[in-house]
DNA sequence: ATCTTATACTTGGGATCCTAAATGAAAGGC
DNA sequence: GCCTTTCATTTAGGATCCCAAGTATAAGAT
């Protein structure tokens, strides 16, 4: 069955995110109601999902306030998550069903590097390398075979630049020659990466599947960290720009 | 205000995991209305928290579907919160404002000593002793820096064996004069590794907090695989009254 | 006898209603 | 004039009602 609350999640956290709520903001359920055009119930779920998620915080008494992450918060839950996947790597680095996860690396490693060959980036292209980037690792978190650190990971999937995969493009930059040429660079070094990481899995070199998991989700942490330099006063609104935040996208369960 | 859908989903997850439901059993919403005597709107809000921690699926058609955590998901989500609390130990150690967090541990640690000294084991020094292991393990988790590391670790909360510094204690074990002996052995190394944590967190070690953290962490694992080798065939609720997991507590937001 | 179809019933999603509690405002007392 | 108390209003929790969709059962046709 269709439900509207997972969807009304979404719009609330659309909202929130964007900064369409002023920070620490009280929010009534019959406000949303009003502004959704749907009843108490399913705006009553929607809030006890978005209060789980922690974007919404219950207040003493009665309404709820706005608890809108930071790029500072952002920059943590990807630490955490990177700090997950390396644990994946490690895992599955020593699980004895590897063979086909490798293999499925390796065509997403191939596919990415056919993509960064073409030379230019459009829409589709970025989208795509996206797409088999997210592969890459989702592949990692259900072949390391433990269960709880995809779904464990999948909890922080609501925000933006911590979808699985994600990967940050600079609108901006890509549109000069130089930050095009940086891009390309930061590209090919994330597949290099890839590359170094499928190989460790391959030979059941755990340490390195997993410190160089480690390192290449840092890589993400430094990108946030350059655009932070180069725009003081980054703003969440910013970063989704960023990073291709598909704000329309389904929650997984 | 006060609502019974979060002690509603109390009951039912309590129910699950005592395995009063066979697993894959099919629930309704009016079943569960008719057993525990209230209405469907807290019902639903609690379906969808349990369906949000995993131990409840929703049906392609209608009705949810029964999914008790085994032991060896037990296993697998303490091993994402060990490598979680790994990853607080060493912020905690690259924090500048780590002073007091560690006055903090010292002092869980010796009354923690101060317990083991003691050399009985009642029902008072038991839970005495969980609260100030509790006390530890939060105080690291807390004082690292990073809101997400803790958010994300107590997410888990909701399982036997994972609640912040929960202890397996064997009832039986604990009985015989060998088996009193081996669990002093325990908790004496137990507090040793935190002396080590504590130690290289107060010196910045971060490495090696991180690794002693994940050491401390996986004692864990090798005591459930140790309950393991005793009974074969362990279930969830042996676990459960290994931990001394306490099934009244409020799940934190 | 078996397959198909139609109807009744189960069940989950959404809306509405009722209630209790908490906040805010207004009135009265000191 | 300020503090306290009371009453009204807002608001969240819980119950109930309605509806749509899916399932099961039974009846009819081949």
């Amino acid at each position: 069955m269709k439900s509207i609350d997972t969807d009304l999640a979404h719009k609330i956290r659309h909202d929130i995110l964007l900064g369409n709520y002023t920070e620490g903001e009280r929010l009534s359920e019959a406000q949303l109601c009003d502004t959704h055009g749907v009843s108490r119930t399913p705006v009553r779920l929607a809030i006890r999902l978005l209060e789980r998620e922690g974007i919404l915080l219950r207040g003493t008494g009665r309404g709820y306030i706005v608890q809108s992450p930071t790029v500072s918060d952002i920059k943590q839950a990807v630490l955490v998550r990177g700090h997950l996947e390396s644990l994946a790597a490690r895992l599955i680095a020593q699980s004895t069903e590897r063979e086909e996860a490798c293999n499925k690396l390796q065509n997403v490693i191939d596919e990415i590097e056919r993509l960064i060959n073409i030379g230019k980036i459009n829409d589709q292209t970025c989208k795509d390398m996206q797409q088999y980037n997210a592969t890459f690792h989702q592949t990692i978190l259900e072949g390391c075979g433990n269960d709880f650190v995809g779904f464990t990971c999948n909890r922080l999937n609501h925000l933006p630049m911590l979808e699985v995969g994600s990967m940050a493009f600079d609108q901006t930059t890509i549109k000069t020659k130089i930050g095009m040429e940086r891009t390309f660079f930061r590209l090919r070094l994330g597949n290099a990466q890839h590359k170094v990481i499928c190989e460790a899995i391959k030979t059941g070199d755990s340490v390195r599947a997993e410190g160089m998991m480690r390192e290449h989700s840092n890589t993400m942490i430094e990108y946030i960290e350059l655009f932070e330099k180069r725009h003081d006063e980054l703003s969440l609104t910013d970063l989704i720009s960023y990073s291709g935040f598909n704000l329309a996208t389904e929650t997984p369960n």
